[in-house]
DNA sequence: AAATGATACAACCGCCGCATT
DNA sequence: GAATGCGGCGGTTGTATCATT
């Protein structure tokens, strides 16, 4: 290979930065009806100037049906940390290990609560950053569950006019979260990590997928909004309609209202009642994509159709 | 109230390995 | 067997937010 490698995508021809909600959107109602079979392709044929590979790992660390955030739990970290211990830095392969967290996360969480955590039990006290670190050792475990949480919850009131470039990467909205978490839980309890972790080592393996790479929707509650910025939803589902996408390096405004987030808390409601496949079991990973294709296709419009009413957006 | 530092985490980058041609 | 394409992985960076001074 004398020549190296083509770059994989143009990178003038691609938006780089946070995710906006149109895109995320738009991304997942993709793969929703067309799985991702070809992530270099996926782009163009969804409308998105993106990268392929920006397209997968948004899937996969955020927009994935069955991608857990926040709460890490006790037994999660302890879990990390053993398994870190036995395997390195070999972040998918524990990720693998820990249903519904992705490497990027678990990579995350290491960086910033375990290491220092451990370094510090390890007598490494090396002051202040540990002695803080011991003092939220609370934190680490439930610095994800909500108690810290709360401290770096975005507050909606403060508003700056920040470009909307930051838009994902701090509209984290992690608690909202939590209302999914509430219903994946119900069956967070079936034998994933066992048989799928075994045949499935990647990450990207946990979610609701065909072999294809065709979904199980989810609410595209995973979208990441700016609660603070007042975001345009029917633009944002304008975008998903469209059959292109020209200008969505520029011209999306990702402003969410707060309201949003709430309205989509209350979405669980909606989903237990209109049969979403938020969370299927691995046994209907076999079932036929055609026989399933049609269902989560209304699946999806109902979703749509429903947010677009929360959000008045309903044609008049 | 403003400035500064620390923290958290989404996203990017470049490399590697496997599959295909 | 070599070349190429693609997906995946791990390291790193950038920046919003919170805490402290």
């Amino acid at each position: 290979m004398g020549k190296g490698r083509a770059p994989c995508c143009d990178k003038n021809q691609v938006k780089k930065g946070p995710w906006s909600p149109a895109e995320d959107m738009r991304l997942v109602s993709f793969i929703q009806k067309h799985g991702h079979q070809n992530w270099r392709a996926l782009p163009k044929q969804a409308g998105l100037l993106r990268c392929g590979k920006s397209c997968r790992l948004r899937w996969i660390n955020y927009l994935r049906p069955d991608v857990k955030r926040g709460n890490f739990t006790k037994e999660e970290e302890d879990a990390i940390i053993s398994l870190h211990k036995a395997l390195g830095n070999r972040w998918s392969t524990i990720a693998s290990r820990l249903p519904g967290r992705t490497d990027n996360e678990i990579k995350n969480v290491w960086n910033t609560h375990l290491k220092k955590r451990l370094s510090f039990k390890n007598g490494n006290n090396s002051k202040t950053d540990d002695s803080n670190e011991s003092s939220t050792t609370t934190i680490s475990s439930s610095s994800f569950s909500s108690e810290i949480p709360q401290s770096r919850k975005r507050n909606s009131e403060n508003a700056h006019d920040h470009d909307h470039k930051q838009v994902s990467m701090t509209t984290k909205k992690p608690r909202t979260m939590d209302s999914i978490q509430d219903l994946k839980s119900e069956d967070s309890n079936e034998p994933k990590e066992t048989k799928e972790q075994k045949e499935f080592p990647t990450s990207s393996n946990n979610s609701n997928m065909t072999s294809s790479g065709q979904v199980f929707v989810s609410k595209p509650e995973e979208l990441q909004t700016d609660p603070r910025s007042d975001y345009n939803g029917h633009a944002a589902l304008d975008e998903v309609n469209k059959p292109e996408f020209p200008d969505i390096a520029d011209g999306i405004q990702s402003d969410y209202d707060y309201d949003f987030w709430n309205m989509l808390d209350g979405f669980s409601s909606f989903q237990s009642n209109s049969d979403l496949h938020l969370h299927i079991p691995e046994s209907s990973y076999s079932l036929n994509l055609n026989d399933s294709c049609n269902n989560w296709e209304v699946d999806n419009r109902m979703w749509l159709r429903y947010l677009e009413s929360e959000l008045e957006l309903e044609d008049q």
